[in-house]
RNA sequence: UGGGGCGUCGCCAAGCGGUAAGGCACCGGAUUUUGAUUCCGGCAUUCCCAGGUUCGAAUCCUGGCGCCCCAGCCA
């Protein structure tokens, strides 16, 4: 699969990738997207997703979707079953590439046996406080574990007992014998396995020792014939690492390159941050649509395409960045405008009696489906004396550049004839609540005869006809900036965030299938939410507002 | 002041010694029965700063400054 929108301009990981190839070094590529299965996937991992099966297909190769399922205490099946349903919906296919850190354990286990019997891994028994002690800090040098010289015999003998399960979680580690030295951190003895009597979702009660991330990712890479492993900027420390592995098991060398992670404003991406969201009830879950997760933006209504286009648009480096939210929305945008059909719905109705217009009778007017794409078809709109109209499409007192409805003003109701307002009707209160116009019959589909301009055009559903449905009107879940800038995340976050408001829409939209996305024109796009909708009911989610620059000019 | 990175237009981002791509945003203007869309046009004498090398530097060298990451038996 090559979308139009991944042809695509340079960024370094191409650059690296070329070259490999023109030079004869990698004969073909293969990359992966290794997700830990502990939460679902969000428009971070997107951009892992897009990069690595995007270069994937770009150049010809393979990209594997491999779950890195080496901490038992912390997965569930659950979570794999919906990354691999979001990676489909974002429309890539790893094809028959599906595997798990944990179909390795046995070879795991295997070259780390080798590593003891070589004097490169050692079994440490120092509580994880002596340990952290003694690793030293960023500016002084680690100290040796009083274990780290055993034998060989005695490693292999007490490897083997953690293996069995002889020793309580926490009491033997073993690990690497490198550098406690090292002004890399991570060179300083790293840890390979911990004991874990954990189960496991799918290699269940067989182990009782659990390789680390760092133990494990460079050599199920190696594995898999993984060239390019290409990770976040945090990992870029563990390189080292990583080859050190891959050297002394003399194994194959996949090259690990790093990229800046995405950072979004208004959003926060730590799975811990987002599950914190999910368990004390500040979202309605993990598919709350105001959830920068995959779900939430599924039910939300954000094509998969707008996904990738953000993700190609927003490029990669290695500079820290931060992308406004509303680059995403752009996307969204740019993908619905071509797609969604439009649709006649008032959010906040004033009624309209039109005084000319015979009683009881109802036309049926027809209404492009999508003014640029005539194949898109047309609709019929009853059309009747009394209608609503958006209260923001009229004002008592407008400004000069106010082009909608005012007293003794004229605008043109879309689709449909042009009105003026006679006479303003309010209740004791003094609020308006109707206005009585009337309408130049001569008007329907063409310009008045007289040649006056009529430049407003508003939207508006039949009174007789409109039918009640629920909108949900998303906004950004935080109103800071940088949530993670506070103190506690949660009190940034917006509480106009979500409101339910009941629109008025025209008659066809009752029936129409979950998951679809309409124009409501003039107002924004609108998705039919898939969990809380029944047939003949629909509610609505705000997918995206339209582009407003009347609110500019406002201003 | 340990180690590893990063600093090019408001936000991203190309560029790799030959005289600043592109996208988004923004500002004009045109078309429009969505103040939407679309369409044209404008938008860095300058690349964190200061020196130096060179006929020529965002690109090389030196020295500053600023920001990010690392001390889990997490990934």
């Amino acid at each position: 699969m090559t979308t139009p929108e991944m042809a695509s301009g340079s960024n370094f990981i191409r650059t690296i990738i070329s070259d490999d190839l023109a030079s004869g070094r990698r004969k073909t590529i293969i990359t992966r997207f290794p997700p830990e299965p502990n939460g679902y996937l969000h428009i971070g991992h997107a951009k892992s997703i897009c990069l690595n099966f995007g270069l994937a297909q770009e150049f010809g190769g393979h990209c594997h979707l491999r779950f890195d399922d080496t901490n038992p205490s912390k997965e569930e099946t659950e979570y794999v079953e919906a990354i691999k349903e979001d990676v489909q919906w974002l429309g890539f296919d790893w094809g028959k590439h599906l595997y798990y850190a944990s179909d390795t354990f046995d070879q795991l286990y295997l070259w780390a046996i080798e590593l003891i019997k070589q004097g490169k891994a050692y079994v440490d028994s120092q509580s994880a406080e002596d340990m952290r002690v003694n690793r030293g800090t960023l500016t002084e040098p680690g100290v040796a574990s009083p274990y780290r010289d055993r034998s060989v015999t005695e490693n292999l003998d007490l490897f083997d007992r953690m293996k069995r399960g002889e020793f309580p979680d926490g009491s033997h580690v073993l690990r690497a014998k490198i550098d406690m030295a090292s002004p890399n951190i991570n060179l300083r003895d790293p840890a390979m396995y911990r004991i874990l009597h954990a189960h496991h979702h799918r290699s269940g009660d067989n182990w009782c020792v659990y390789p680390m991330y760092d133990y494990a990712h460079g050599q199920g890479d190696s594995i898999e014939g993984v060239t390019h492993s290409i990770c976040t900027l945090e990992f870029e420390d563990h390189r080292p690492l990583y080859d050190w592995f891959l050297r002394e098991l003399n194994i194959f060398a996949p090259q690990q390159i790093e990229f800046a992670r995405l950072n979004l404003s208004y959003t926060v991406m730590s799975k811990r941050k987002l599950l914190q969201l999910v368990k004390e009830n500040h979202v309605s879950g993990w598919d709350d649509p105001r959830m920068p997760t995959l779900v939430g933006m599924r039910r939300r209504g954000y094509p998969p395409a707008a996904i990738r286009t953000f993700c190609e648009r927003i490029g990669v480096g290695r500079a820290a960045s931060w992308i406004d939210l509303s680059v995403l929305e752009d996307c969204v945008r740019e993908q619905l405008n071509e797609t969604a059909p439009r649709r006649q719905v008032v959010l906040d109705p004033l009624k309209i009696v039109i005084s000319n217009y015979p009683k009881g009778q109802t036309e049926e007017l027809e209404a492009a489906n999508h003014p640029q794409n005539p194949q898109a078809g047309t609709r019929l709109l009853p059309f009747c004396n009394e209608i609503y109209i958006e209260r923001a499409d009229f004002m008592e007192d407008p400004p000069k550049k106010f082009f909608r409805l005012g007293p003794g003003r004229e605008v043109r109701l879309r689709n449909a004839y042009i009105i003026r307002c006679d006479e303003v009707i309010r209740d004791e209160q003094g609020e308006v609540i109707e206005l009585r116009c009337s309408a130049d019959l001569d008007t329907l589909g063409k310009n008045p005869a007289d040649g006056r301009k009529v430049k407003g055009i508003i939207h508006w559903v039949s009174a007789r006809h409109a039918k009640p449905v629920e909108i949900r009107q998303y906004d950004r879940l935080f109103q800071l900036e940088n949530p993670d800038k506070a103190d506690n995340f949660l009190v940034a976050l917006n509480p106009e965030s979500f409101q339910v408001t009941e629109g008025l829409a025209e008659p066809g939209l009752l029936n129409e299938e979950m998951g679809a996305t309409f124009q409501f024109e003039r107002v924004g796009y609108f998705t039919i939410d898939s969990k809380d909708s029944l047939p003949g009911q629909p509610v609505f989610n705000r997918t995206v507002t339209l582009r407003d620059t009347w609110e500019k000019i406002k201003e």
